[in-house]
DNA sequence: TATTGTTATACTCTATAACTATA
DNA sequence: TATAGTTATAGAGTATAACAATA
């Protein structure tokens, strides 16, 4: 597959979503001539679209709830890979999130500014650094996961238990190597 | 949620993803000092982790497959969906993939230009204008469309026809309104 | 007054090349 | 010769504002 990474971005939350409807007819015209309601059928057979929409409406909730700290996915799963693995060094995390070196440098030292992580000499490799979490970061994160694992319930609230394992479980099968 | 673009991006594929890998490190230390082996198991519990990796492993053979088409999952989508709604309109192209109307210009421009679709007068508002494939239009659809059925069964070869369909099942609740 | 399609443009995310220090 | 972290920069995707034509 592409290395895309699996980290994700932040964007400012837009209205409600939009339901499809046409120009204002005031009679009514043939199927092929102006559409009254679209119909999106096939793409919601492909694995592939609704796996996107799903991810896209967990982000969503995501980026709401992690505001408060100041967090997007990206930084959620770094800092949740550092205080998982504490020493793990940069390149690590780029190679279990699909994140290019360049572009997690500015992650790194914006976490570092922000006094949540520190960046210790790596005990058996003077180039890289181990990545380890402050106090504060140990704290900021600690709340983020509760918040991450609330936020899963709340957003798969039409699930029940059972069946979000069984989703989660199905998903990585299409994934997992 | 965010109201950001259902429809995914064309990027070129890297090499094979790599493993999390340590330093060398001769001797064995203490895990929280020089990680061995990444624990991304607590990422692995996130719905929006899941699904996001499972969306960018189907983007990944999508890209590799749809390549002689020329097309990227959003042009895919939007062909898609005049396919099956003729006389559709930018905006309700819009709505239906949450794609902002400016950035959906360059890419029914493009389909057109190519020649594989027409816009026509919208029969009841001289603003719009109805989408509508051409000849050429339908037959590289068609194609495509069966390319990507076709890529969903063998993207998913690790499940019984039977979990891919409650897969997707469990993916619409999750989304849908 | 609101909406369709559009231009211009800014911002974010992702990717490549190349450098340094060290292995 | 290869790798870790880094800089600079290019390219692609996503966002907002504002306009003319029409509703």
């Amino acid at each position: 597959m592409s290395e895309t990474t699996v980290a994700n971005t932040l964007r400012r939350p837009r209205g409600p979503r939009k339901v499809a409807s046409p120009p204002k007819s005031p009679k009514t015209v043939p199927d092929d001539e102006a559409v009254n309601a679209i119909d999106t059928s096939y793409l919601e057979t492909l694995l592939g679209y609704n796996a996107r929409r799903a991810a896209l409406a967990v982000i969503g909730v995501f980026l709401e709830r992690m505001a408060p700290f100041g967090l997007r996915p990206v930084d959620f799963s770094v800092l949740t890979l550092i205080a998982h693995n504490p020493g793990i060094t940069s390149r690590q995390i780029c190679a279990a999130l699909d994140i290019l070196p360049p572009n997690l440098v500015g992650m790194v030292r914006s976490l570092d500014q922000r006094g949540l992580i520190e960046r210790r000499p790596h005990p058996s490799d003077r180039r890289a650094q181990g990545l380890h979490l402050s106090p504060s970061g140990k704290k900021l994160q600690k709340n983020a996961q509760s918040t991450a694992t609330q936020l899963e319930a709340d957003v798969a609230s039409r699930l029940s238990a059972k069946e979000l394992d069984t989703l989660k479980s199905l998903l990585h099968r299409v994934y997992a190597r």
